[in-house]
Formats: structure tokens, sequence, C-alpha cells
DNA sequence: ACCTACCTGTTT
DNA sequence: AAACAGGTAGGT
């Protein structure tokens, strides 16, 4: 489901809510999706702000004494992990595997609900220093394509450690740019005219300068449309997204290009279903 | 730089 | 029955 539109869709829809509420009690249904601290240590602490990195959604939750250890609550949703509100406390489905009760001052409880039909998503709570400073425990990740540094020279940099790497590939790698996944790499190579299989050795200036653009305006018009639901993705009020109407190659394969009517192709590269237009994006012989 | 495993559900 | 699905960790 998340990719980095999704995941910020969340985040966004969520953070009114759950900033400035305390843990009142967590239900682990499905222990194995919990990591790290047990989440008994987080009863009783105030969520205070909540950021995301890549595809990670992260809560700090700080001790109401100054004595008290503060948290790092970290969420990967993966395929079809799904964090979502309720206003009435919910009684555990098939695939509820997280009920967090938040309360407020004045305000009546909410439930935060982690459902997953796959169960590959996960919890992970850490000790934090500081509300500042993410956790050190999150795993090597590249540059977050929405800041302003975000630009050719960085990708360009970040690209230059993995030159005979293809371009899919390079955009699925966390480390080289955070938060692109299956469907928006595909969309983002449209987006450049480049083909998912040049390597990333073998761009010029100019493909490098039309690829950090595309990174940029694909994920920024994904956050705006609030992300793509093919199936599972729901914000934290359960609304779907909306780019899946503005697809221009994924999940298209056999279908005329939007762009030239040529038919999409589609291959498995990088272990992944990779969806082009073989005029658009013209590369190497198949 | 690749492969498989992890899971369940849906599609071919 | 087999392939496939928004992701990543861990193996080779």
């Amino acid at each position: 489901m998340p990719e980095l539109p999704e995941v910020e869709t969340v985040r966004r829809s969520l953070d009114p809510f759950v900033v400035g509420r305390s843990v009142n009690r967590v239900i682990l249904d499905t222990p194995s999706v919990w990591c790290g601290a047990g989440p008994d240590a987080i009863a009783g602490l105030t969520v205070t702000r909540s950021a995301r990195r890549g595809k990670y959604l992260l809560f700090f939750l700080a001790p109401t004494h100054a004595a008290g250890t503060a948290y790092w609550l970290v969420v990967h949703l993966r395929m079809t992990g799904r964090l979502t509100l309720q206003d009435a406390p919910e009684p555990a489905r098939k695939h509820t595997h997280v009920r967090i009760e938040l309360d407020g001052e004045t305000m009546p409880p909410i439930w935060l609900i982690f459902q997953d039909t796959r169960r590959f998503g996960r919890f992970s709570l850490y000790p934090a220093q500081s509300a500042d400073q993410l956790p050190a425990a999150l795993p090597r990740l590249g540059p977050e394509p929405l800041e302003p540094s975000f630009g050719a020279e960085l990708l360009a940099r970040q690209l230059s450690g993995h030159s005979r790497l293809n371009l899919k590939a390079a955009l699925l790698n966390q480390a080289i740019v955070a938060g692109i996944g299956n469907i928006y790499a595909d969309e983002i190579l449209f987006a450049s005219r480049l083909s998912p299989q040049r390597l990333a050795g073998s761009l010029d200036d100019a493909e490098t300068a039309r690829l950090a653009d595309a990174v940029r305006s694909v994920l920024l018009r994904a956050v705006d449309l609030c992300g793509t639901t093919l199936k599972d993705y729901v914000d934290g009020w359960n609304r779907k997204g909306s780019f899946q109407h503005c697809l221009m190659v994924y999940g298209r394969s056999g279908q005329p290009c939007r762009r030239c009517s040529l038919a999409v192709q589609k291959k498995k590269l990088a272990g992944r279903s990779t969806h082009w237009c073989p005029a658009c994006q013209p590369g190497l012989p198949d």
C-alpha cells in the first residue's frame, strides 16, 4: 500500500487527532508485529509530535514527569497495513493487530487501530533523546525527495556509487532516495522519459535533472491527491486517495500509452513488475 | 547485485 | 494450481 505519498497522507490525517493525547492503554492482538521496547512502556505518555521519514511514520511520546523516558513509536505499513482512527472502541477483527486508546483531557477517548492483512507491517518502539532527533535505529535511508535540498546535484551524488544499477532498482533502493516504491518508481520514470532498464551511471546531466524533477513533481502531485488507492490503502479516516486516476503506466500493460498511444509494456525488473512505454521511454532492446 | 522468505487474499 | 500484490530483511 504505502509509499511516501500514502504515508504522508496518513500522517497528516492522524496528526491533529493524536497530538496532545495520552496513551490510555495498548492492546496488542498480534505480538509478532511489535518490536523493541514493550507496549506497556508508553502507557501514560503523551503524543507530542508526528513525523515521517521515507515510508516510516513516527510518533514522539513524551513523559508527563521530567524523570520519565520518552519514546519514538515507529510504524511501517509495508504492503497492506492500515492505521486508522475510530471514535468507538473497536473489537479485534480478523486482521486487527494493535489497538491504542488515546485520551484527551477534555475530549472523549479515541482509538488508533492497526490492521494488516499480510502482517508484514511493524510497530517498533525506541527510547528517545528528543523530538528533534529521529531514532538512530531506522535503517540507512537516502535523502527526503520533498526537502528543498533535493535536486539533480544531490540525486547524482546518491546514484554515483551505483552506476551499474538499473534505474528501477535505483529508485526502489531506500538508501539512494527515501520513500519511492513500485508504483511511483514507474510513474517517475515515465515522467522523466527514461527507460527503467537504463543504468544509473549512464545518465547525462540533463537526464539526471529530468529524473530529479520527476521525483519531486510526481510525489508532490500524489501527496496533493492523497495517494493512490488500488485496493487496501486508506488514510486515517478510511478515505481513499485519488492518484490512481492519474497513473500513466503502472497497471496499464497492454493499454495505449496516454501520451503516444503505443502499448504500455510490462516485465519484471529488480524483482518487481515494471511498466513503461517503449516509445516515450526509449532504452535498451529487450 | 540478486534471491528468497515473510503472510494472506485475489486473479489467472 | 500457480502467479501475483503497494515492502524490506537477510541470505548468498
